[in-house]
DNA sequence: AAATCCACCTAG
DNA sequence: TAAGCTAGGTGGATTT
């Protein structure tokens, strides 16, 4: 054991040294942290080791002569641990939930059905083992996803010749029938149903519920009733449909009243384990079960916990050639690092690197090498299935690793690589695959398919849930780790896999760390949580919240909503139509205030006005229906928009209903979350609580979202006229009440505001005053407005610094009066992401010097000091570019004829790279777009221009005077500029500003 | 030279 | 097939 053990130090020594050098440069001699680290783990683990006689981590040479060496038994923590036989007489099955997917089966339940098929990781009681369930789920009514209203006259007797009908005319309608189908419709029949589309005097109507026999088949029979159809004796008419736009997932889980990642149990005697010939999954428990006798628990109590999943993260080395990106075609995978950690625990027990060709050895890992990639791809496939991975990570994985793998193992014919998924038979295939929002952008993506797995790439949570500077690797664990990566530099790989043992071993620790840093952030994010916690919360399947935008988790509500009170949901044609007005934003009386600015905000807004006022589609009374349904103005109120809804005594809406729940768990979440003690729960019930606070928000933005499943600008613009009539009546009240006249210090007066918030000079001289008057002020405001709207306090700036509409900076105090909680700046070049590191560090440090030393003429040193350095070449270029690789992605974008200089130093605009072309969302596609060119959907359908330029640094000298300014009554001298254009556009902010 | 459009990214 | 919303500042390019 002990003897397996090799120091894993880099030799030290003159002639190797020098070696080493001449292939990569110099680095550190001795091993660096990270490696210290790994032998750490290596060495906690030692004494379980011996007790196991468990193997230790070493270097395998596999395939040296030809011969298969590797087996899928080479490191006994590999494989999952035996689960104890299921006797399904009398034991229940519970397992979480975490997948789902659907496929047809012919050995059914119920014949002629489809099935939904559920994969899942379950902890027995408090044992380490996981074990997996497949689980097949007959499901009686499968794509009942089409609904229409019955026709006059219509009786249960009618519904044969309906359903033979339609079978007829879809299956004519049919361009192939490869699976020989000769029943498309399985049943129609009549269900009391109401729409949830407007308000219909609470009556339900007959609606037929139709169910077809797969999923593919719901959107011909849909047209084809919208087109007009005729049966038995009734005329040709045309049938509008209700939920036929439902995903097949979405729909089953919410009949089933199944959320994402829950707790299922099967009781003991409703399900059958399956015969070993029945078997399609690599999981160790295969089981069926009808749908109708799964017990799914709701997210409470013992069901909160998260089942020790195990999770694979992984990263690839590829020899590439010089200055070209890798192609699997031609280049090689020369090492793949692995690292597998159950869910709950600190560190990886998995931590292994396949090599091409020979490597020395790395305390606490272990090395496989191999003589061949084509053996090392396939040892690694297999590695994969034996390790049987519930979640997979990486970095990048999506768009590069796994393609990468995928296409290198075709082209090398490594046939079995392919099967990463659980279920047997299904090969991994890649698509392109393209998301466009207005949020967003277009992002093209590759999408792998791997049933029963969640993969989880580190890069696409990254870029959904973070706005930062850069998305490397790198920039994103010093971000958040205050770690980095392994010194290698790209172009050295391939050099570093051509040298000898130790230049491999190099490589393969940098590989390692790559592997390693995306476990090390999904546990500081927190992210498996929180993305489980949001699963749970809106009902969606885990992998949805990757995969897709938001619309899908209202939908996945309201349905669940509607169903309980019969109703159904339309399906609307989306076409994009004219915007709505939106919020005010009260105009700022620019300046430096250096008395306390107290502010008061509106808390969650447009939810409380969609709950105060009965906003809902179930509530919006449409045109001509308030005299149909005979309604008297008592029973509905007119919105600022002029739009009709009635109130809460006649019609409770839904999305109050949904937003009152969510709200209050909510509270509830923070409640519990103050009396938890358990770290874990903590963690728990905090991704829960900012889980119900986002979906609470994102319900008016779905009303609004004009290309989406179920708009209604009645809502979304009514909310947002409440909200322009509240924010003018705050302001309004509190500049009415706050006077000399009524005995206070001073006229109050509102100097900004926007949205939800009011920025009010009370004319109090200290901030502990402004809190107690603002207090007052927001409590006596709140009475006003009808509950649950209510103005809270917030916070009080002091000293307080409004450039302009949306752009400001001040201390923030809120919990203590003596002393402030930070600096809060607003859209000033500091927050942005626009502008290099320079700027936001220039103007950040002046707008302290400024706000919290109140030393502006220290400010105005520091700005000529800065400027003076740039001006004479003398700062890092580090700090004039947003980031290194920015440059580089821009000088691939752009091309060779891109102009990488210090240009026009005018007055504006002092660091460019200009390029002719315009359009090309493409950088590099192995690392991540840089922010600043990758978000506006307008890339690539706009126009082409003459020119066009990445903007990589400008100074905003205009700010920056402006900043000084405020105190100085000369501007900053600049040094000398050589001649350029003239400064041309809108003049300054604050030029005409009577406080300076 | 002024007006307008465009791209970007932020506030809320 | 799927895609939350509007307001708005700022720098730069293009049009008038």
């Amino acid at each position: 054991m002990e003897g397996k053990r090799v120091n894993g130090s880099p030799v030290t020594g003159g002639a190797s040294q020098a070696k080493r050098s001449k292939v990569s440069g110099d680095w550190e001699d001795g091993p660096s942290l990270f490696e210290e680290e790994l032998a750490m783990l290596d060495e906690a683990e030692m004494e379980a080791e011996l007790r196991e006689g468990q193997a230790g981590h070493d270097v395998i040479p596999v395939g040296e002569l030809g011969g298969d060496l590797f087996s899928a038994d080479l490191n006994p923590r590999w494989r999952r641990p035996q689960p104890p036989l299921l006797d399904s007489t009398a034991d229940k099955l519970v397992f979480q939930q975490i997948e789902i997917d659907y496929y047809l089966g012919k050995e059914l339940l119920f014949a002629g059905g489809g099935g939904a098929r559920s994969v899942a990781a379950f902890p027995s009681s408090a044992s380490v083992s996981a074990v997996h369930i497949h689980t097949l789920l007959t499901y009686a009514t499968p794509h009942r996803a089409h609904n229409c209203v019955s026709p006059s006259g219509f009786s249960p007797a009618h519904l044969s010749d309906f359903q033979k009908e339609l079978n007829a005319v879809v299956l004519k309608d049919m361009r192939s029938n490869k699976d020989s189908v000769s029943v498309t419709v399985l049943a129609v029949d009549i269900k009391r149903k109401e729409s949830m589309y407007g308000f219909h005097g609470n009556r339900s109507v007959d609606f037929l519920r139709i169910t077809m026999a797969k999923p593919r088949l719901i959107a011909p029979a849909k047209r084809l009733l919208e087109q007009g159809f005729k049966f038995g004796s009734f005329p040709l008419q045309s049938y509008t449909s209700y939920e036929a736009n439902i995903d097949f997932e979405i729909r089953f889980m919410v009949d089933s009243n199944m959320v994402g990642c829950s707790w299922i149990e099967l009781p003991a005697g409703k399900y059958r384990v399956r015969e070993e010939k029945g078997l399609v999954s690599l999981c160790q428990y295969e089981v069926d079960v009808a749908w109708t006798h799964l017990v799914s628990h709701p997210a409470e109590g013992d069901w909160q916990r998260i089942a020790p999943l195990r999770v694979l993260s992984f990263d690839i080395e590829c020899a590439g050639r010089k200055g070209i990106f890798p192609e699997p075609d031609t280049d090689p995978v020369i090492q793949i690092a692995s690292m597998v950690q159950r869910h709950g625990e600190k560190e990886p027990f998995v931590r292994t690197v396949f090599t091409l060709q020979s490597c020395a050895p790395i305390v606490g890992s272990q090395l496989l090498c191999f003589t061949q990639e084509r053996q090392l791809l396939q040892s690694w496939a297999e590695f994969v299935r034996t390790v049987d991975p519930d979640i997979i990570t990486g970095y990048n994985i999506q768009n590069f690793d796994l393609p990468y793998l995928l296409n290198r193992a075709a082209a090398l014919k490594v046939d079995l690589f392919a099967y990463l998924g659980r279920v047997r038979g299904i090969r991994c295939v890649i698509r392109d695959s393209s998301f466009q929002s207005k949020q967003v952008g277009r992002r093209e993506n590759k999408t792998v398919n791997m049933e029963g797995r969640v993969q989880f790439d580190l890069l696409q949570v990254l870029l959904r849930d973070y706005k930062l500077r850069s998305y490397t690797l790198n920039a994103v664990s010093f971000h958040f780790l205050h770690e980095q990566k392994e010194d290698v530099q790209h172009s050295i790989i391939t050099d570093l896999q051509n040298g000898n043992e130790q230049t491999r071993r190099r490589l393969a620790v940098y590989c390692l760390k790559d592997a390693y840093l995306p476990l090390r952030l999904l546990q500081k994010l927190m992210c498996i949580i929180n993305y489980m916690e949001m699963a749970r919360v809106t009902g969606v399947p885990l992998t949805y919240l990757l995969s897709r935008g938001q619309q899908i988790k209202v939908v996945s509500q309201l349905l669940r909503q509607a169903m309980r009170q019969g109703l159904v949901m339309p399906v609307v044609k989306t076409e994009g139509g004219e915007d709505y007005t939106g919020a005010t934003v009260i105009e700022p009386e620019k300046g430096y205030y250096s008395v306390p600015i107290a502010t008061l905000d509106f808390s969650s807004l447009y939810p409380s006005i969609m709950m105060a006022h009965n906003l809902c589609y179930t509530t919006l009374l449409q045109k001509g229906s308030m005299e149909k349904l005979g309604l008297s103005s008592e029973d509905f109120i007119k919105t600022p928009t002029g739009d009709l809804f009635v109130k809460s005594s006649v019609r409770k809406g839904l999305l109050p209903e949904i937003l009152e729940n969510l709200l209050s768990a909510r509270k509830r979440a923070k409640a519990e979350l103050k009396k938890e003690t358990d770290p874990f729960k903590k963690q728990v019930l905090d991704g829960r609580q900012l889980a119900l606070k986002i979906s609470a928000n994102s319900v008016y933005g779905f009303t609004g979202a004009q290309v989406g499943k179920l708009p209604c600008l009645e809502i979304s613009q009514s909310v947002t006229g409440f909200g322009r009539q509240m924010i003018e009546q705050t302001k309004q009240l509190v500049e009415a009440r706050y006077t000399v006249a009524n005995g206070y210090q001073a006229n109050a007066k509102v100097i900004y505001g926007d949205t939800d918030s009011v920025m009010a000079k009370l004319g109090v001289a200290t901030v502990k005053d402004a809190m107690d008057l603002g207090r007052e002020a927001a409590d006596w405001v709140s009475t006003h407005f009808t509950p649950p709207i209510k103005l809270e306090f917030e916070k009080v700036y002091y000293p307080y610094l409004l450039i302009n509409k949306k752009r400001y900076a001040g201390l923030y105090f809120s919990s203590n009066s003596e002393t402030h909680d930070k600096m809060d700046c607003k859209g000033i070049e500091t927050v942005r992401r626009d502008n290099c590191p320079l700027v936001a560090n220039l103007i950040n440090t002046c707008l302290q010097k400024i706000l919290i030393d109140r030393d502006p003429q220290g400010a105005v040193e520091h700005a000529k000091e800065v400027i003076s350095d740039l001006l004479c070449n003398r700062i890092d270029i580090s700090q004039l570019v947003i980031t290194k690789e920015l440059t580089r992605s821009a000088q691939e974008y752009a091309g060779k004829q891109a102009h990488v200089e210090l240009a026009e130093r005018t007055p504006s605009s002092c660091w460019r790279i200009t390029s002719p072309s315009t359009h090309s969302t493409t950088w590099s596609s192995s690392s991540p777009s840089p922010c600043c060119a990758s978000s506006n959907p307008s890339w690539g359908r706009a126009k082409p221009r003459a020119s066009c330029s990445v903007r990589l640094f400008t100074m905003p000298f205009s700010l920056l005077g402006d900043l000084l300014r405020v105190f100085c009554t000369h501007m900053i001298s600049l040094p000398a500029l050589p001649p350029g254009p003239t400064p041309r556009g809108r003049p300054h902010p604050l030029q005409d500003c009577a406080h300076f």
